[in-house]
DNA sequence: CCGTTGGGGTTCCTTCAAGGAACTTTGACG
DNA sequence: CGTCAAAGTTCCTTGAAGGAACCCCAACGG
């Protein structure tokens, strides 16, 4: 499908969506994560075509999410979740989270998630890690990092981005 | 592409990737956040074909997570997000947050975000919003919610779901 | 020692989406 | 009245997703 090479952009979105942005890849995770570790129990829990099971556990593999560890003498074999990956858990966690909160309908989330640590049932909450605040899309501004290439960013003072002098006829 | 209809599965995950799983649409979704919000300036600055740009827009405004908006008499409009679409940004802050520290490389981050409360320059975090403790993969248990359909969940106690009685061969 | 089974893939074919370029529409402006 | 610019359509080519069938390999079981 991609045509379009989004882990050679400027921007950490597109590369992590290189690395998960495929088809299946995040229920491919998410399965790993629940214990579906091996190829046919995927295959049967997601529904997908063999072909693309194996390309997305290759992709995954090669991108050092996933590990493929044998299990046996015989060739088989297990796929764990690196750190790598593992870290990738917390964004199904917040993936997790918008759809409880705007997709889950009537019916309620299919899902609830307990925080080991107090017992309470709760979904994540984004934070800065200095001050504890909640630390969501409208309390940053954006700075130009080290790996930057000349993109503009967003100033939040004006409402639209500093490089942009067009006229608003509204 | 996806012939597969995610957005039927009972699983928040699979939902929220049915309205942002699309090539293109989260940064689509990153460019309206920052301010590219008409047609022309998208498809400028992503490089998308405006066949596959047309189709992503509309798809994000069925979705409620994008609103088109005139901004004149002459039948011109932006494209500005929701409080569905804003809230969508905070996974856009957290996959920015994991390329940022698995995928920079070398160059370091291109953007740095900076926490308006406090001043600090910070990754988000995910944190228990009753408790204030991280709140990450491995913090917590899923529990059948109220719109669950018997899929079977992690026991982390076992690591690996409650259902699965094969022997391993190690 | 030969056939069977089961995990873990390949191969091949069909259908549909992405990429790209050219063309269209609409109202405003000089 | 001709032109311009925003915002799409149309059409064609290439390539990815879906699906079914097939293959390989190492135990078993008789």
């Amino acid at each position: 499908m991609q045509r379009t090479d989004f882990g050679k952009m400027t921007c950490s979105i597109a590369r992590t969506w290189d690395v998960i942005g495929e088809p299946w890849s995040p229920l491919i995770l998410r399965d790993v994560w629940v214990g579906f570790t091996r190829f046919d129990q995927l295959q049967a829990d997601l529904g997908i075509s063999r072909k693309v099971l194996t390309e997305r556990l290759n992709h995954l593999v090669d991108q050092g999410v996933l590990e493929r560890r044998p299990y046996d003498q015989r060739p088989r074999h297990e796929y764990v979740l690196t750190e790598k990956g593992t870290e990738l858990v917390d964004l199904l966690m917040v993936m997790a989270g918008w759809g409880d909160r705007w997709l889950a309908g009537e019916a309620g989330p299919p899902v609830l998630y307990r925080h080991r640590a107090c017992g309470e049932i709760a979904a994540v909450d984004l934070r800065c890690p200095h001050c504890g605040e909640p630390m969501h899309a409208n309390d940053i501004d954006m700075l130009p990092g080290p790996g930057a290439a000349g993109r503009p960013l967003r100033d939040h003072r004006s409402g639209r981005p500093p490089w942009d002098h067009t006229e608003r006829h509204t």
